[in-house]
DNA sequence: TGTTTATTGTTCATCTTTGAACTATTATGT
DNA sequence: ACATAATAGTTCAAAGATGAACAATAAACA
């Protein structure tokens, strides 16, 4: 049984792969710690900043941006609702849809937050040059197409 | 209040970490489903790669590869242990310590899975040019040392 | 109009993940 | 040797994420 075809940690693809996914979960990780203070879970801060760049969307709007299922919104939300942060308010003309927009100091917070996460970003990202760094874009920006509906 | 700065969405930094992350997280999830079959998790998958690659590996050593917790590879190992495909031995010289090793079935589960891994990544990363896609697993490999212990 | 189908959001049970406290064992320092 | 500290693994409670089933509303269409 030679099931020990060619391993794929021969494979550039895929070892530069597991790097981008290691990459990944560490500075996701380490976005958490930063964020404690302002007792904010990357979760969270995505949802702000979604909110932040297009108030008004409905949760499953926010849920597909997000890559979640609804009803991981539907448990989020009350927790920063109930800090002041976000307003939801029911759509007139589709009473099934609630609309989303972030207050004054879910505002403030989120610049805040933003602060953290720009500058945990520049020191991860400083090694590369701008041309690196758009074209790691533009490569995740493509695979994202790829997988997005698969 | 000025806090509107500059926003971080006119930095190609952060634009293009946040494809990276949205990158990261579809096909996580796609692998997700597509393991389903193997009745496998990313998880675990993860799992039965590092011990492939590092057999005889300690639980210690096991959670600070897949960078989780400790008490986390206790609750994940028993399920893998039951269905055969892992053995935990205690090591001789120290007791504390439980060695860890893939038992045949182990092995051929991860040939199976490593197909299915393979060929998401082949599809996800068929866009990049071998350069590129060096380029980009040298410039997250940096990422991770930069990070790794902040 | 009336019936069927889709969509939005919620609820709930289940599974993961996490971190702190705990036990057992080994290492260190006096 | 003895006391103290460090390390490996486990337990447990709390928090997160997931998907299926559900209620309310809207859309499609005969």
């Amino acid at each position: 049984m030679n099931n020990k075809q060619e391993l794929p940690w021969d494979n550039p693809r895929f070892r530069n792969w597991v790097a981008v996914a290691r990459a990944c979960h560490v500075l996701e990780r380490t976005l958490a710690t930063k964020l404690a203070p302002l007792d904010l879970k990357p979760a969270q801060l995505d949802v702000l900043m979604n909110l932040y760049r297009h108030p008004g969307m409905s949760q499953h709007d926010l849920a597909r941006k997000l890559l979640v299922g609804r009803s991981n919104i539907t448990m989020l939300l009350p927790q920063l609702e109930a800090r002041g942060l976000l307003r939801r308010e029911g759509d007139e003309k589709d009473k099934r849809i609630l609309r989303l927009a972030l207050t004054e100091a879910g505002e403030a917070l989120l610049m805040q937050a933003l602060k953290v996460h720009m500058a945990l970003i520049e020191k991860a990202m400083s090694q590369s040059t701008p041309e690196q760094c758009d074209m790691i874009g533009e490569q995740m920006r493509k695979i994202y197409e790829v997988l997005k509906d698969a």
